[in-house]
Parts: C-alpha cells; structure tokens; sequence
RNA sequence: GGCCCCGUCGUCUAGCGGCCCAGGACGCCGCCCUCUCAAGGCGGUGGCGCCGGUUCAAAUCCGGUCGGGGCUACCA
C-alpha cells in the first residue's frame, strides 16, 4: 500500500480531516419522521420538465413531513457548465413556486454548489486513499478502451474490476514513479471483491435485489485538472451525508447504480439514504414510447411551459396526479395541498398528455374571475406579449368587459382559454388595436357564407338604419332577424333547407355576416354580449364596412 | 452481449385472489341545446401483451415468452 506521506502529498497541507467535516454538519434537529429531500440540477441551461416533476416531489414530501428541502447544483463536469443556468433554475423554480428551504442564499450545510466543496471531497478521499479503500489509477484512455475491447472479445462483463483492474493492486514503486513522472491520475473505489446480490428497499418500488457493484468506478477525477472534483457518486454519497439528506428522489436512470452507492456509503461509514426512484417523463412516438427528449420535443422543457403560458397551478396539478393517480381524482385545490405519497408513485413512465394538460389549464382558468385572469395575462404578457400587455394596460375596463362575456353571471363559464398565448386567439377582436375590421362586402372573410355582395351591404345598412344599442338580448338579437327577413333570409335553417331557391340564406348567414364584422370570425361568443362589451361606437364602426360605406363616410 | 426496471381502454390511471363479463378522467364518435364557436347535458366506442401453471375462483400469485425503457463514462 502507498505510504501515507505519498498520499497526503497530493492533497492541500491544510486539509482538515473528515471529522472536522462532521462537526462541521452535525446532525439536524428536526421532528421525528421529517424529512429531507433535495434536488440536484445540473446547470446545463436547460431546465427540464422531468426536473421540475421531481423537484415537486422532493419538496412535497419535506412540507408535508416538517422537514427540509434543499437545492444543491451539481455542478462537477464543467464542461457542461453554462453561466446563465441558474438564473434558468431560479425563473423555472419561481414559476412553479418551488422554493428551497436551502441554497446558497440561505442554509447552514452549505455551500450548496459543489463546485465550492473540492475540499470536503478531497478530505475523504484522502481518507479512502489512507485506508485502502481507494487507489490511484493512471490508466490511460487508450488502455481503457482496450480493456473494454478485449472483455468484449471474450465475452465478460465490461469495466474495471478484479484483474482487469490495473492499477488496482500496483506496486507503490510503481505509482510513486508515475507521480515522479508528473502523470495524471484518477482515484477510484477499490470494490469489495466478492461477487453477490444487493437488496435495498425503495421507496417507490419496494424490495429490490440487485447485483453487488463490482467495478472500482473514479470517484476523483482527473489530476490534470485545474479543479479536481467528484464523481456523481462520489459527491451523491458525501453530501447527502453532509447534508443530512433523508430520501433521495431521482430518476429510475440511478436505480444501477445503487449497489455502487450503498458500497460507498459503507465504505465512508455512513447510514445510507432512503431512495425513490421516479419513472422517466415519456413521449408517444411510432411503435411506443421514450424518454422526454431535450433534443427533439419542445415540451421537455420548462421555457415552453412558461412561454406558452399554462399557468403553474394547472402543471403542477396535471404533474401531481401523474405522480399520484389518487391527486388527479381530487379537485385542484385539494390535489396541490394533499400530500404525494411515495408508495402510492406508479412505477410505469408516464406520457406527457398535452391535450390533458389543456383541458385540466382550461377547467383552471375558467373557475378565475376576470380581474384574476386579467392580472396572470398581464403578468405573462409583460415578458411574452408586449403588445397586448400594453392594449391590456391602455384598455383595461374593456378587457374587464371582454372576459366577463360569458363567464359573469352565468351558469358554465366559457372555457376558451388554455393558456395565455389563446388569448390573442380567443379576445384579440375585442380591442381595435387588434383587431382588423373587414374592408367591405366583398371581405374574403365573408366569401364562405356565400351571400351577395348586394344583399349583405343592404342588409348591414337595414340594420344600422335606427339601431338601437341597448335593450335586452332578445329585443337586441330581434333587430337581425328584421334586417335579415327584410332582405331575403330565411327565419331559420330549416326552413332555409326546405327552400334553398326561396332565400339569400337563413338567419344562421345573416348572424354570421355581422358576426364576420364584429369579430373577424365565424367563431365567438355570444354576439349580442359581444356588441355591449365594445360598446354603440365600435360596434356602428365595425359594421359600417359591411354597408360598403365610401371611406369618407366611414372617416368621419 | 450482461445486469436492472416496467407492461390494465388511444392516453393517465383505479384495481393488491371472489365486490371486475374491469371503474374513473382526457380524447374520439353520436344526440340534445343553438344565430356561430367554445362550454354544458345525455349516450356510445375502447383495455388486463402472449402462453402455461397454482386455485373452487386470477387483471391480481408463480414460471416462461414477447414488447418498451434504463445502466454498462473521469455525464449527471
């Protein structure tokens, strides 16, 4: 075994010893059954929604235990590092109101990025190195790849274990020549030998029984490196030690790795965490399913959540029950208070369901009173939609009138918001700004109605001709089927039906033309709720055209 | 290749040996309402991957098989 003396060498002279790590962290002093969870993100720039699935999770079950929920970035591959990654984290964090109880702006086990914490690693690496438990490796990657290539040849498990281990039982003549040289190296986990099973129980899957790890895996990595920093193992052991971690949540991507995690927790002379281990987010392709794809589906990430504007209570509504198909059965606001319940987690790998999503976003939004959606639009708006965050702001009283339509004082609510982004969509022709009136009779947009020309400027006239504003629906609706009866329409569809040679159209063409006109659509809600919203000015405005007024009848 | 996880309507699920010739939600289809659309009301479509076994009885337990996914990195 390599002297000591060699192996303190590599490190820093003032490397304090691992039980000073201990003091440093002592255990925590919460209630019985609390528990701590933490998320770890690694800063890539690109905020999954897996991970907020997961970050959801963690947090629940320390909320509803009394207990802690920390978020710490794994941050060990550098290269993967992008700088604005955590400003990603805090607006995705933010948005779906996940706050942590612990991060690098307050907590007492910190610091929290462990990028900070090469020291506490090398401590127990060192520690490892002393007792054995770890070796230097100078393996090169070619010599690697060799090794994989000749276990393949000969059919046995690939990796670097028992014989094929180099450098696992080097001479320390050897080593200290290699050092001499200046050569790089890593340090890696000698595995206990003996092959075997493992059996842990998680909390989501139960008893397992796995294979015993048996590959001496890098826990530091390279020398050559400016900063010599942990492996995911390496690091999961020591700070969820550290950090007093109660239940690791992570991906089911983990579940092969435990063995190798619970050797070095043993190895470390730690109690090992619970572990959950959470199915995949997936995707429908042809011929199955697969993971969530940051490449190729834009739905796995956070930004279109956010950009397209479902609001964060429909998400985390939709992403609990997914969690738990008993939260998905309870009404919103019980399901985002009810606690997720580990054992009750499916183990599948659930479809993200877009379509789901928006009916759940819908139901959502309709049980909102217009100030309250008016204020999340604006909100949203402000960052993604300028334009109309400034016709909200210039037109408030009239967007207040907008979404009153049919969701005021009546018995079901319109449901024809989604999400935010709908809203140009759904309310856009409200306000002239957006709104792009039709040019006259001929107005492509008419042409499907398939009235003439003729008939809808007549009939547009005969209706502004002593039109009344006010009045209830039904006297308000009564001044169209007088218009429309005086230039040809049918009173009803049927009737239409049993005499199409008779008529220009039904009722049904002559409530479309102003319909058209007022709205730019074919499709919107109730016309006569439409004409008060805007009001006896816009509404003569927007039905003038149709009359194939001359412009300077229309200027004035 | 090796090891592991998973498999109930199109999708998310309930189901933990008899309450299930499988229940709910979303979707889809039809009807009703109706000046359009959305919504709503009513009805319908549709599933235990397959094969064996255990049992009086299996979606539920066991074995196999097929299918999907993961790991097998100095990425997490």
């Amino acid at each position: 075994m390599l002297e000591h003396a060699v192996i303190d060498s590599l490190f820093a002279a003032d490397l304090p010893d691992t039980d000073h790590w201990a003091r440093r962290y002592p255990p925590r002093q919460l209630p019985e059954g609390a528990e701590v969870t933490r998320f770890g993100p690694s800063p890539t720039g690109y905020v999954h929604i897996g991970g907020v699935y997961a970050a959801m999770i963690s947090r629940d079950l320390a909320v509803h235990s009394g207990g802690v929920y920390l978020v710490r970035v794994e941050d060990t591959d550098q290269s993967r590092s992008v700088d604005d990654a955590l400003s990603q984290f805090a607006r995705a964090f933010d948005y779906f109101h996940l706050a942590a109880d612990e991060d690098d702006e307050h907590g007492a086990y910190g610091p929290y990025r462990q990028s900070a914490r090469a020291a506490i690693y090398h401590s127990f690496a060192r520690e490892l190195l002393r007792q054995g438990k770890a070796y230097l490796c100078f393996a090169t990657k070619d010599e690697l790849a060799q090794i994989s290539a000749r276990q393949e040849a000969a059919k046995v498990p690939t990796g670097y274990y028992g014989e094929w281990a180099l450098w696992r039982d080097a001479d320390p003549s050897a080593v200290r020549d290699r050092l001499d040289a200046g050569a790089p190296y890593v340090v890696r986990f000698r595995a206990p030998g003996e092959p075997g099973r493992v059996r842990f129980t998680d909390a989501i899957r139960g008893v397992l029984d796995l294979e015993a790890n048996r590959n001496d895996a890098v826990i530091l990595k390279s020398s050559d490196q400016p900063l010599r920093l942990p492996t995911y193992h390496f690091a999961h052991a020591i700070d969820d030690h550290l950090m007093r971690v109660t239940t690791v949540v992570r991906g089911d991507e983990w579940l092969s790795s435990v063995p190798l995690h619970l050797q070095l927790f043993d190895a470390l002379g730690f109690e090992p965490v619970t572990y959950a281990h959470i199915a995949p987010l997936t995707k429908q392709v042809p011929g199955g399913k697969r993971k969530l794809s940051k490449r190729k589906d834009p739905e796995a990430s956070v930004d279109y959540y956010i950009e397209t504007g479902y609001p964060a209570e429909a998400v985390l509504y939709y992403l609990r029950g997914l969690a738990n198909g008993r939260l998905a059965e309870l009404p919103l606001e019980e399901a985002l208070s009810a606690p997720i319940r580990l054992s009750q987690s499916g183990v599948a790998g659930p479809l993200v369901d877009l379509v789901k999503l928006e009916d759940i976003s819908a139901d959502y939004i309709a049980g909102l009173s217009g100030p309250a959606i008016l204020d999340a639009l604006r909100t949203w708006a402000a960052e993604y939609d300028r334009e109309a965050a400034a016709v909200l702001d210039a037109e408030r009283d009239l967007a207040l009138r907008a979404l009153a339509v049919e969701r005021e004082g009546v018995d079901n609510r319109r449901k024809d918001l989604r999400k935010w982004s709908d809203f140009r969509r759904a309310y856009g022709f409200f306000f002239a700004q957006l709104f792009v009136p039709v040019t006259g009779p001929t107005d492509e947009r008419l042409a499907p109605l398939g009235v003439p020309a003729q008939v809808t400027a007549s009939f547009a006239r005969d209706l502004l001709d002593g039109y009344r504003h006010g009045g209830d629906g039904g006297e308000w609706f009564g001044q169209i089927r007088e218009a429309a009866a005086k230039n040809g329409f049918a009173a009803s569809p049927q009737e239409y039906r049993r005499n199409p040679d008779g008529y220009v159209g039904s009722i049904r063409e002559a409530s479309q033309l102003v319909r058209v006109a007022i709205t730019g659509s074919t499709r919107s809600p109730d016309l006569y709720a439409i004409s008060q919203a805007i009001g006896e000015t816009e509404f003569r405005r927007r039905l003038e055209p149709l009359a194939g007024a001359d412009p300077a009848r229309v200027s004035t």
